[in-house]
DNA sequence: ATCTTTTCCGCAAACGGTTGCGGAATGGTT
DNA sequence: AACCATTCCGCAACCGTTTGCGGAAAAGAT
């Protein structure tokens, strides 16, 4: 389908292919005034080393694979424009697969990308998915594979989490200090791990400080549309301040405040977790605490680098997670 | 990296490699007995065929790449979707590659997809592209290539557009019907043939219905922020319907609505060309038009096969722009 | 003129899978 | 017993690249 080999220029200029192949990458053996020659015509015949070939050679490749539930959220798309950009530095390339929150497309992504021999795996799990022998599977056969934001429990994987607890404490704190008295707190599925552990340092932050006397409401949602309708109903109840630990919960609880006609910050205050471009899409601005997906995307990618080199290492925490203001809170 | 070649399961059983090759692909030569050892033993042992090798063999990839200016938009993200899932009931694999809307870095990925051998691709240009020379020379060494959405001008190119006038068509009519009599109409780059093509069939459908006398402000935004200044500005001419031809723009001139608390439908009516995402998140929802990413994949698919097929095709429009009525006009 | 370096380059095998061709083994027919 | 057809399988070449090894040619040393 492409172009120039290695024996076309060979032919062309009257050498061995091994002499091309050694000229292309300044073997010593290599005359000076032969590597020219070659190399000039390998310029104009638009030569590309045919990666096949090498993959299949050296039975490594150069393609990292990522599995996300969709691509259709800022987080992962920032994630996934950090992991890019980190692969391409490296010379490598990325396929990224969707399993749509099911855990059978898991298994067909798993099977594609095993048939691609990929040198890597990024995945965040689906929220179904209990098994993951096969992901242990391909980390038999040296295939690191790097858990990120849905993450299995078991301690001794690769995990790349966001500052779950920290970011959960940030919110709070940051309600206590504006003197709320009734906080609803919405909060995803509890079979996912960074729900429970945002769940727990946000309650026990709230409840710590007992000198408020904060009431807390909490509520789950594991859709946006199943957020809009529990905050119409809990909006009866007059709570003064609302917590949501996802995009996906803010959007519909802002669904339901334009429903209401809330007029935040005066009738009641908001404040999310996120990764930042939702929050913005308001007026006036949602008041969050940031976790990049930009910056998980980065750790993650240099964890797989570090796996690749052969190291192994426990759960790692992006540090900065941090309060940007706007002014709904 | 991986698992199984042929040449161990041959070895296990006391084969050639070719007897086995034969075996997993039914070949009439093989005898059922000598089958169905050789495919027990391959599961069992996890073998999949080496792509890397079939590649080489065959010169042929079962791979396709797709360029958008970025993932970060739901009407890619629905198109590549479709894409996606197509390919994959065809066999093939997807690689997604993001140019940041700058052509060097189309470049760029270009030729990653040359050094990945691709078999064909799926491009959505960046505004500023201008030379489409190194897209024809992939066309000239048999990879097709498919331009969706931001295509170029040139006649004799596989393109695949959504139904831009009629859906501008739609809009205007919807306006019109609603007897509003000053419209703010909001378009993007009008560098992009697509902006020109709505442009043209809105003013053009509103001027030439002149019993309603329908005031028309025209104006351009190619990005939210500026959507968001420029109905901020405009907003003091008291126009009583807005278009907005993306949800980019949309985007920027809900925000406006916000800060000037404008009360919508009643205030003023809003209407966009929009894959349906955006639209939704607000309340009263937005009254669209829709264009289906996912569709539009769907078509671009089916065009690819039909190239790689060996038959070009010319301009291709999906038929389906249908009015999504929301509670905002 | 003979021998040793140095410089420069080609041979060949290997990665894993496919396939045309030829051939051994089996069974059946006279 | 000689022959033919059928069934079943292996040999070998090829795709493009890399690399250890060995060797020819040129240059230098004695």
């Amino acid at each position: 389908m492409n172009n120039a080999t290695l024996k076309q220029i060979s032919e062309a200029l009257g050498l061995s292919i091994s002499t091309v192949s050694r000229a292309l990458k300044h073997h010593p053996d290599i005359s000076e005034k032969t590597r020219k020659r070659v190399v000039e015509l390998a310029q104009t015949l638009d030569y590309e080393p045919n990666v096949n070939a090498i993959s299949l050679r050296t039975s490594k490749s150069k393609l990292f694979g990522l599995i996300v539930p969709t691509i259709s959220h800022q987080f992962y798309n920032s994630f996934i424009s950090a992991v890019e950009e980190e692969s391409r530095r490296n010379g490598y390339s990325l396929m990224i697969l969707q399993s749509g929150d099911d855990p059978d497309n898991e298994i067909t992504n798993l099977k594609l990308f095993r048939q691609n021999r990929i040198a890597g795996l990024f995945i965040s799990l689906s929220q179904a998915t209990t098994n993951i022998e096969p992901f242990l599977k391909l980390k038999e056969q040296d295939v690191p594979v790097i858990f990120f934001d849905k993450v299995p429990e078991s301690a001794e994987l690769n995990r790349v989490c966001v500052a779950d607890e920290q970011a959960a404490v940030i919110s709070a704190n940051a309600i206590l200090e504006k003197k709320k008295k009734k906080v609803l707190a919405l909060f995803g599925n509890t079979s996912l791990l960074i729900t429970r552990k945002r769940l727990d340092a946000f309650t026990s932050t709230i409840k710590n400080k007992q000198k408020n006397k904060t009431e807390l409401i909490i509520a789950h949602a594991s859709s946006s549309a199943e957020a809009e309708v529990i905050v119409n109903e809990k909006l009866k109840e007059k709570p003064d301040a609302v917590f949501c630990m996802s995009d996906e919960i803010l959007l519909g609880a802002m669904k339901a405040f334009q429903q209401n006609k809330m007029d935040y910050p005066r009738d009641i205050g908001i404040i999310a977790i996120s990764d930042g471009l939702l929050p913005k899409q308001y007026w006036p601005e949602i008041t969050y605490v940031e976790t990049s997906g930009y910056k998980l995307g980065k750790l993650a990618f240099s964890g797989m680098m570090a796996s690749l080199g052969g190291s192994s290492f426990g759960e790692e925490l992006i540090s900065g997670s941090v309060l940007v203001r706007g002014g709904s809170l």
